[in-house]
RNA sequence: GCGCGGGUGGCGGAAUCGGUAGACGCACCGGACUUAAAAUCCGGUACCUCCGGGUGUACGGGUUCGAGUCCCGUCCCGCGCACCA
C-alpha cells in the first residue's frame, strides 16, 4: 500500500471498478429483504450544489449501511427536469430550454458519479422525456374521467406589460420581475386536481407513519387545515315579525363561516371578499365601492402578501340581520377575507378576534365584548347565572381571544364557549338559519401553467364539442423541443404546428390546451415509476408492488408541506385506480436542513444590492474570531457582512462542490458534510472544517499504513483465548462500545455526525495504546478493520483501499456489518456521581452490580460527602443506577 | 400576518428517557521536529475567583432532590405559505 493518502488516484480507480462489475444495480429479489433508499431527485439547474451533496450523501450512507445489513438495496437517480429556471435560461441566452436541460443533465451526472453515490443509473429517469411525461397525460385523463381532474377559475399575478401570468417568484415587491410594473390579480379558467375529497384521509394516515418527523406531520395538519364549525346564515332583508321560529321563509341570506360561534352575540358588522358576489352587486351602483374593489385587485396573490397587507375595507351600504337579534349589522367589504375559504365572507366579533378588532378600531365599528375567561372569579358554577359582565372583559384586555364563559348572550349567557357553540348551532339549524359544518384549509391542486417548459395538458377545444380529452392512443402530447420563449406570453401559444389539430370526436379543426402542467406533478410520482423505468405499455407494473413503498425518503425540509402532500394524494389516487397497493409512498422520511454560508453585499449608487462571493472578500476578525468587517478583494472598498444565509445563486454565497473534491477528493467532502451538523439541521460551510476531515482520513490511512508495516495479524478473536494486556482490553471494550453507538447512531438516529465523532474517539484511544506483542497487534487490527467497515458507507473509497490493505482479497462491498461482541462490554465496576443538594462534589466507584441501598452507603461515606454534608441531617437520598448519587439536606 | 422548527465556549456542534454541560472537530495558544517554513506529533483552551469555590445553555418567570432538556411569557434566526424547485 501506498505510504501517503492520495484521494486523487484512489476514488477514480476504485469508481471504475464499481462501474465495472455494476456492483449498484439493482434486481427485484424475493428472497432477501428490500431497502428503497430515495433520495429528492434534483432539478438539472447546471452544476450541483452543496445541499444536493449533503442530501445525495446521507442517501448513500443509508443505502450502504443497508446493503452491509443484508438487504437488497435500490437506490435511483433522475432528473426533475421541467420547470421556469430552463425558460429564464432560454431568455437570457437563448438556448432552447430542452436543449439547456439535457447538457445539464450530463454535466450534473458526470458530478454525482465523481461523488461515489451507489446509485443504480440504469433506472435514471427524465421528467422531460415523453416516455415518461405521457403517464402523467394519462393518469391525468383517468382523474377527468372520474371528475378529481376539472376546470374552474383560479386567480394569478398578471404583468400588464408582459401580457403574461407571473410566477409568484417573478414578483418582487409588488412588481413584475422584468417589467417592474405593478402586479394585478386576474381570474383565468384553470385545470384543478380535487385533492381534497382526499383531505379526511390524508390527515388521518398521518397517524400511519410513524417513520416521519413529528414536526412535517404537524405541518401538514395544519395545512390540511380541519376545522370544526357554524355555518351561520344572516338574511338579507328584514325579518318578518310572526312567524319567528318557523324554518325557511327567510329570503336570500349571506353564509358564513365560524368556529367561534359562542361569539356571535358579538358580532358588530359582516365581512366579505372582494370577490363576493355581494360586493360585485353592491358595486354595481356604487363607483366609490368599485374603485375600492377595482383596488384590491392590485397586488400578488400570495397567501404572505394578502395576510400582511394594510387591512382596508369599505362599507357596502348592504345589511344583514343578526339570526337572534334581529338587528340590522352593516355589510362591509375588507381586502382580508379571502374568497377560497369558507364562504368568502366572515361575522366580524372585535371583541374576540385580533383581525377584526383592528379592523373595527381603524373604521370606527361597534365593540361588544361577549365573553369573559372561565377562570376569573373562580369560574364556579354559581356564576354561570351571573350576567354582569366581568371587567375583565372590558377594553384594556380586548380583544380576548380564548374561549370562556358568555355574558350578553340572550339565553346562552353563562354557558361556557364549547357549550354554547353546540346549542347555538342546534337552534339556528331550528330556525334553517344554520348548521354545524366541517371546513377545511386546504383547497384543491391548480396544475395549469401557462408555460412552455411543462408536460402538455392533453385537451382539445373543439368548436362543437367543447373540451375534448386526447384519445389514449395518442398520448403523449408531444411537447416540441426548439421553441425560445422570449419572456411574453406562453410560447406554446405561438406554435401553430403545435395548435392545430382535429377534434377527436367530430374530426373538425379544432386546438389543443397550451397551458402545461405543474412540475409538482412530475415529482409526485417519479418514485414509483424507478422501479419500472423501462415499461412503455404501462405506468407501473409488478416490480413496484415489489419496491414499494420507498423505505427511507430523504430531502430537503423545504419540501415538508407541498410535494409531500401532492406525493401522498397521487399515492392514493393511483392506489384507487388499482395501479398501486401502498396507502403510503414514503416509510421514513428524513428531512435535512439547509446549507448555509456568509453573505457580502454592497448598495449600489442606483440603490439596488450588488453581492459578493466568500471568496471575493477579505474579512477583518475581532480577536474572538467575529467578522467586524469585509472588503472587496476586486476595489479595497468595504462590504457589509450580512450574516449567515442559505446558499443561493442570487446572493451569491454558493460554494461549488466540485472545486472541494478536485482539492480534497469525495470522501473528504462527504466526510464534512456528515459530521459538519446533524442532518435535520442547518449546516454552516466551513472551508477549515474541511480541512480537518481531511486530515482524519489522512491520519486514519498513516494508522493502517504504520499497523501493517510490521506485517500482516489476524484479527483478536476471544475463541483463541489469549490473554490481552489490560489497555489491550480497555480499548476492545471502546471498539465494541463504540461499534454499539455506531450502529445506533446510524439506523435508529440518522445522527451521522455522533457517528464520526465516536469513531475519532477510537482512532485516539488506538494511538495510544502501545505495544508490538502479537496480542496487541490483533487488537489494532481488529480496530482497524473495524473502524474501516463503521466508515465504509461514509467514505467508501478509502475504505475500499484500506480494507484491502487489512485483509488481502477481501471485498468491501461484499462484506457484512461488524458484530458487537458482548462480552467485550463487560465491566467489574463503574464510575457514579457524587451530587449534594445536586452540586456536583465528586465521583464513587462502585461494583457494577451494586444495589441502591449499597450505593447509598457507598455515597455517604465518601469523603465528598462527609465534607459538604458537614454533619447536618441527610433529608433523602436520590440513587440513580448508573449514573449519579444525589444527597439531599 | 399565520403554521412549523431552532437559539449551548471564539466557531460548528455533543449531552439519545429530567441526572457530570461543552464529547468530537475547527480556530487559537504553548511545546517537539526543522537551518527555516509548511506538514506532522504532543499539551492547553467556557467565564469569574480571595483557589475554598462561585457562575454559566437567547431573555424573564415556574415545576422538580435535580432543568440545555418540561411548563408559561418575551426577543431573535431559519423553513413554508399553494405559479421557485
Amino acid at each position: 500500500m501506498q505510504a501517503h493518502y492520495r484521494p486523487e488516484l484512489i476514488e477514480p480507480e476504485v469508481q471504475r471498478r464499481w462501474q465495472e462489475r455494476q456492483a449498484f444495480r439493482a434486481g427485484e429479489d424475493p428472497t432477501r429483504p428490500k431497502y428503497y433508499c430515495l433520495s429528492m431527485f434534483p432539478y438539472p439547474s447546471g452544476r450541483l450544489h452543496m445541499g444536493h451533496v449533503r442530501n445525495y450523501t446521507i442517501g448513500d450512507v443509508l443505502a450502504r449501511y443497508h446493503r452491509m445489513r443484508g438487504y437488497n438495496v435500490l437506490q435511483p437517480m433522475g432528473w426533475d427536469a421541467f420547470g421556469l429556471p430552463a425558460e429564464n435560461a432560454a431568455i437570457q441566452n437563448g438556448v432552447p430550454p430542452a436543449r439547456w436541460t439535457y447538457d445539464n443533465i450530463a454535466y450534473m451526472r458526470g458530478q454525482l458519479k465523481r461523488l461515489g453515490f451507489a446509485i443504480d443509473w440504469s433506472r435514471e429517469l427524465t421528467t422531460c422525456r415523453p416516455e415518461y411525461y405521457k403517464w402523467n397525460q394519462w393518469l391525468f385523463l383517468r382523474m377527468l374521467e372520474r371528475g378529481l381532474a376539472y376546470q374552474k377559475t383560479g386567480v394569478v399575478n398578471w404583468d400588464p406589460v408582459d401580457q403574461t401570468v407571473l410566477a409568484n417568484e417573478q414578483v418582487i415587491d409588488g412588481r413584475g420581475w422584468r417589467t417592474g410594473a405593478p402586479v394585478e390579480k386576474r381570474e383565468i379558467p384553470m385545470y384543478y386536481l380535487a385533492i381534497t375529497r382526499y383531505a379526511e384521509e390524508l390527515l388521518a394516515d398521518l397517524d400511519k407513519l410513524p417513520g416521519w418527523p413529528q414536526q412535517v406531520k404537524t405541518m401538514q395538519a395544519n395545512w390540511i387545515g380541519k376545522s370544526h364549525g357554524v355555518e351561520i346564515h344572516f338574511p338579507l332583508t328584514p325579518p318578518p315579525i310572526s312567524g319567528a321560529g318557523s324554518a325557511g321563509g327567510w329570503g336570500p341570506v349571506l353564509k358564513v363561516f365560524t368556529t367561534r360561534a359562542d361569539t356571535l352575540f358579538g358580532v358588530t358588522y359582516l365581512a366579505v371578499a372582494p370577490e363576493h358576489p355581494l360586493a360585485q352587486a353592491a358595486a354595481r351602483d356604487n363607483p366609490r365601492l368599485a374603485a375600492f374593489i377595482e383596488d384590491c385587485r392590485k397586488g400578488g396573490v400570495t397567501e404572505a402578501e394578502l395576510a400582511t397587507q394594510e387591512k382596508r375595507g369599505m362599507d357596502t351600504g348592504l345589511k344583514a340581520y343578526h339570526p337572534f337579534t334581529r338587528e340590522a349589522l352593516p355589510i362591509w367589504v375588507a381586502n382580508y377575507v379571502l374568497m377560497g375559504y369558507g364562504e368568502g365572507a366572515v361575522m366580524a366579533v372585535p371583541a374576540h378576534d385580533a383581525r377584526d378588532f383592528a379592523f373595527a378600531q381603524k373604521y370606527g365599528l361597534p365593540i361588544r365584548a361577549v365573553i369573559r375567561p372561565a377562570g376569573e372569579q373562580g369560574g364556579r358554577r354559581e356564576e354561570a347565572t351571573d350576567l354582569t359582565p366581568h371587567p375583565s372583559a372590558l377594553s384594556p384586555d380586548l380583544p380576548y381571544t380564548d374561549k370562556g364563559i358568555l355574558f350578553d348572550s340572550g339565553d346562552f349567557s353563562g354557558r361556557s364557549s364549547d357549550d354554547a357553540i353546540e346549542a347555538i348551532a342546534l337552534v339556528l339549524n331550528n330556525l334553517g338559519l344554520g348548521e354545524k359544518r366541517v371546513t377545511w384549509r386546504l383547497r384543491d391542486w391548480g396544475i395549469s401553467r401557462q408555460r412552455y417548459w411543462g408536460c402538455p395538458i392533453p385537451l382539445i377545444h373543439c368548436e362543437h364539442c367543447g373540451t375534448v380529452p386526447v384519445p389514449d392512443e395518442q398520448l403523449p402530447v408531444l411537447l416540441p423541443e426548439d421553441c425560445v420563449p422570449d419572456g411574453s406570453g406562453n410560447p406554446l401559444a405561438k406554435r401553430e404546428d403545435f395548435v392545430r389539430c382535429t377534434c377527436p370526436r367530430c374530426g373538425a379543426p379544432a386546438r389543443r390546451e397550451t397551458d402545461t402542467m405543474d412540475t409538482f406533478v412530475d415529482s409526485s410520482w417519479y418514485y414509483a415509476r424507478y422501479c419500472c423505468p423501462d415499461n412503455d405499455a404501462a405506468m407501473v407494473d409488478a416490480r413496484v408492488d415489489y419496491w414499494m413503498p420507498v423505505d427511507q425518503y430523504i430531502g430537503g425540509i423545504e419540501h415538508a408541506i407541498l410535494h409531500l402532500l401532492y406525493s401522498r394524494f397521487w399515492s392514493k389516487v393511483m392506489r384507487d385506480l388499482g395501479l398501486v397497493r401502498y396507502d403510503e409512498p414514503f416509510a421514513r422520511l428524513l428531512t435535512q436542513g439547509m446549507v448555509l454560508n456568509h453573505i457580502y453585499a454592497r448598495r449600489t449608487d442606483k440603490g439596488g444590492i450588488q453581492y459578493f462571493a466568500p471568496d471575493e472578500v477579505e474579512v477583518t476578525t475581532d480577536d474572538k474570531g467575529r467578522i467586524v468587517a469585509a472588503r472587496a478583494r476586486a476595489d479595497g472598498q468595504p462590504v457589509d457582512y450580512l450574516g449567515l444565509g442559505t446558499m443561493s445563486k442570487s446572493k451569491r454565497n454558493g460554494v461549488d462542490p466540485q472545486a472541494i473534491v478536485e482539492r480534497y477528493g469525495a470522501d473528504t467532502a462527504r466526510l464534512f458534510m456528515m459530521f459538519a451538523a446533524p442532518p435535520e439541521q442547518t449546516l454552516e460551510w466551513s472551508e477549515t472544517a474541511v480541512e480537518g476531515a481531511h486530515r482524519f482520513l489522512k491520519r486514519l490511512w498513516k494508522a493502517v499504513h504504520e499497523h501493517l508495516k510490521a506485517g500482516a495479524v489476524a484479527a483478536y478473536s476471544p475463541a483463541t483465548g489469549v490473554e490481552l494486556s489490560p489497555p489491550a482490553r480497555e480499548l476492545r471494550r471502546l471498539l465494541h462500545e463504540t461499534l454499539a453507538k455506531v450502529t445506533d447512531d446510524i439506523e435508529r438516529r440518522q445522527q451521522f455526525n455522533t457517528a464520526i465523532a465516536a469513531i475519532m474517539e477510537l482512532m485516539n484511544a488506538l494511538g495510544r495504546l502501545e505495544g508490538e506483542d502479537a496480542a496487541t497487534r490483533s487488537v489494532r487490527q481488529e480496530v482497524l478493520e473495524a473502524v474501516t467497515l463503521m466508515l465504509a458507507p461514509i467514505t467508501p473509497h478509502i475504505c475500499t483501499v484500506l480494507y484491502e490493505a487489512l485483509r488481502p482479497g477481501a471485498d468491501l462491498l461484499a462484506a457484512a456489518w461488524p458484530q458487537v461482541d458482548e462480552t467485550a462490554l463487560k465491566r467489574e465496576s463503574v464510575e457514579l456521581v457524587l451530587q449534594v443538594n445536586g452540586k456536583l462534589r465528586g465521583h464513587i466507584t462502585v461494583p457494577a452490580g451494586a444495589d441502591a441501598a449499597a450505593i447509598e452507603q457507598a455515597a455517604l461515606a465518601s469523603p465528598e460527602a462527609q465534607r459538604f454534608t458537614a454533619g447536618r441531617p441527610v433529608k433523602k437520598v436520590v440513587v440513580v443506577p448508573g449514573r449519579l448519587v444525589n444527597i439531599v439536606l
